[in-house]
DNA sequence: AATGAGGAGATTGTATCCACCCTGCTAGGG
DNA sequence: CCCTAGCAGGGTGGATACAATCTCCTCATT
């Protein structure tokens, strides 16, 4: 959430803190947020809290009540179709672009990442203990193809519209979706390995294609993971 | 700005406010902002200022240095280039959705508007002492046409960004475009015609097509405005 | 004359303080 | 018994005060 010049240190590394704190499902959805609580917490005073929750809010994640406090936002499940759609577009350009631009060995490393994943999933399924709360850290590697596209895409206002779009909702959601069920393993790892052949041909119109129904139906596996678990908390 | 719930009224009108001096040229490029000028001049204190400031820097018009305060940030033309690629793709998406949703009382309307704009920019151009200096509000019916396709689209996440990609840049250099150049003039008029034919057919995918083209059009003149007008101030 | 150290002024960043707002409880009246 | 007005408490929004940092000017030294 750095533009371009890195603002003040402390305010945004306080405002990741708190996102990071909210996307790991550590406070609870529709838990308000105390000004107090955070400042002491972080061992600081409320006037740098205030100007990170407004950050917050301006990305969308919380929502500020005029005198009554800041609450985590509970994605509603067409909010997260209408960003999906969106996404869709935008990692659908970034394909397009990254199509001219990857070198082989970036592609190389892009599949060695996609067949990691693929075995973590699988090895994360057979351990039930962890499925449910699927630790942010490893599988984070899930967006590491994505991150790839976005870079090779070369186009920063591009990646940081893309970035500001996954640090929107809670993102432990699509990784239990893919612990969780079999088939979407499978048809993630199979919609990336075609991506991933379509970026190596080159062939940007298809890798946009793929990628654009990639996300669109993920996202739709997102939305009624929501739509299943409504009026619950998110914390897998 | 104001993602879903308004948070508190002033610091957001205040960032408005700022904003629309900053895009209606009245703050130079470069110029920095003070905070205690800001605070005085609208006679409040620094605190909400600040907050308003940090607003603006999230959404990239203004750059923060640590110790050194705010300036408005002068936009390179690969930046301008990159950002109309983006939009050209997003309002693409928001044509083809409102392709099946716009009603005929609305696409009539849009006709009116578009040709009143270039009736506007005719006239406007025909009194060459103004032409320099295009008041935001007039020429803020450029945009009249593209809102009212946002709104048809019906995806409030798509009409969020393309609003923030808006507030990015000082609004006023395609409106004279508009106004200097009769080729661009009577391009965009035409572009417009052919995009509301399509809408008005019904026909998505050739009104994303249409739009993307005229985005990726305009994005290319804005930069190359942006290249002749290098290392100058963007008054007009 | 050029360069670097040092200090004064200005400006931002953070902390503390006060006033207003909102909410929930309680008491009084219908 | 129910409904409404009033009051107390918690919490945020804004103002003010203080500390830290940066810039620029000045002056001494090479």
């Amino acid at each position: 959430m750095s533009p371009t010049p890195s603002s003040t240190a402390l305010v945004d590394e306080l405002a990741d803190r708190i996102r990071e704190m909210i996307l790991s499902g550590e406070v609870p959805v529709g838990r308000p947020l105390r000004q107090a609580d955070l400042a002491e917490q972080f061992g600081i005073s409320r006037t740098p809290v205030r100007e990170a929750l407004r950050q917050l809010h301006s990305t969308g994640l919380i929502e500020l009540h005029p005198h009554r406090g800041a609450i985590v936002r509970v994605p509603v499940p067409w909010e997260v179709r209408e960003t999906y759609e969106v996404r869709a577009e935008l990692e659908a350009l970034a394909a397009r672009r990254a199509a001219t631009r990857l070198s082989s060995e970036t592609i190389s490393r892009m599949r060695e990442a996609n067949d990691a994943l693929y075995a973590l999933t699988m090895s994360m399924a057979d351990a039930p203990d962890s499925a449910g709360a699927a630790p942010s850290g490893g599988v984070a590697n899930e967006y590491a193809l994505h991150p790839a596209i976005h870079e090779a895409a070369e186009n920063a206002r591009l990646t940081r519209m893309l970035h500001d779009i996954n640090l929107s909702y809670p993102r432990n959601v699509p990784a239990v979706l893919l612990v969780e069920n079999v088939r979407h393993r499978e048809e993630n790892h199979h919609d990336h390995v075609d991506i991933i052949d379509a970026l190596a041909e080159g062939d940007g119109d298809r890798a946009a294609t793929l990628m654009r129904a990639h996300v669109l139906k993920t996202g739709d596996q997102v939305a009624r993971w929501y739509e299943r678990h409504s009026d619950t908390t998110v914390r897998g």
